[in-house]
DNA sequence: ATGGTCGACTCTCGA
């Protein structure tokens, strides 16, 4: 059995005796981070090597930054998207383990504010082709026949019942079509999106946002996911959303989503 | 109950 958690942390140091408590807990064998939102200079590894945990990280200042956390040392890290737009941001890692599955956390670029001010077009410009990007590498990964474990934060609200109230995020960049095709193309090259193919009722969220007392309405969204490739499907077993972690003190606005593959 | 999101950073931006 192995566990995979996919879990955006809103900031690693902000949530460090959370994060050491829940890997003590709970154990899984790979947590994707996203959003550490530190530069590699302050990432806790020292805390996190006490634990027995091991530790790759993608960092930048201030914002974005993921990370790789596991049980064994993981080989072959790569710390940039292949082809990624202008400017650099720290949103990918990928690194193999020693049964050489491939394991990449994403976190692909909200694009808000949509529309409206062209100088805001910018942001969603930049998601539609990090996006392609991702697209783009993935369809060479299983072309070669890879084992793949994608999971991140991919800030897309695929379908309708993944959100609350559709009609107030219509024109969101969560729920864009070409953002929305984008995501589809994961789907069409083979990926599997582990937690929908289980649970497709829908109705079932990831992120609540801090305001308007949204955890407490439980209106929240699904934009956390873990993709396996398509030789890995035999193996899936379950997959659910931790959501008693958006209830403790000093929550992360996610709740990790868990994978469970034999 | 006189509040109202959070985190990083320099005070405003990004989510």
């Amino acid at each position: 059995m192995i566990n995979i958690v996919t879990w955006n942390i809103n900031s690693i140091n902000a949530r460090l005796p959370a994060l050491i408590a829940y890997l003590k807990q709970k154990q899984p064998d790979f947590l994707l981070l996203q959003e550490i939102k530190c530069l590699n200079d302050n990432f806790p590894k020292q805390q996190i090597s006490e634990i027995g945990y091991n530790a790759l990280f993608a960092g930048q200042k201030a914002y974005n930054g993921v990370a790789l956390i596991s049980k064994e040392p993981l080989s072959n890290p790569l710390f940039e998207l292949p082809n990624a737009p202008e400017p650099y941001q720290a949103r990918f890692i990928q690194a193999e383990t020693k049964q050489k599955l491939k394991i990449i956390s994403v976190y692909v670029p909200n694009g808000n504010p949509p529309l409206k001010d062209p100088e805001n077009i910018e942001k969603l410009k930049y998601k539609l082709s990090w996006q392609k990007a991702l697209n783009d590498y993935i369809h060479k990964l299983i072309n070669q026949n890879e084992s793949l474990i994608l999971g991140g934060d991919f800030n897309v609200i695929i379908n309708d019942n993944d959100v609350y109230n559709p009609e107030v995020y219509k024109n969101n960049a969560l729920m864009l079509p070409e953002v929305r095709q984008n995501m589809q193309k994961l789907h069409d090259l083979g990926m599997i999106n582990t937690f929908k193919h289980l649970h497709p009722e829908g109705g079932n969220y990831s992120f609540w946002d801090y305001t308007m007392g949204a955890w407490q309405k439980n209106m929240g969204m699904l934009i956390d996911d873990i993709l396996i490739s398509p030789n890995l499907l035999q193996n899936l077993k379950e997959s659910f959303i931790d959501k008693q972690m958006r209830g403790i003190d000093k929550p992360s606005d996610h709740a990790p989503l868990w994978t469970v593959l034999n």
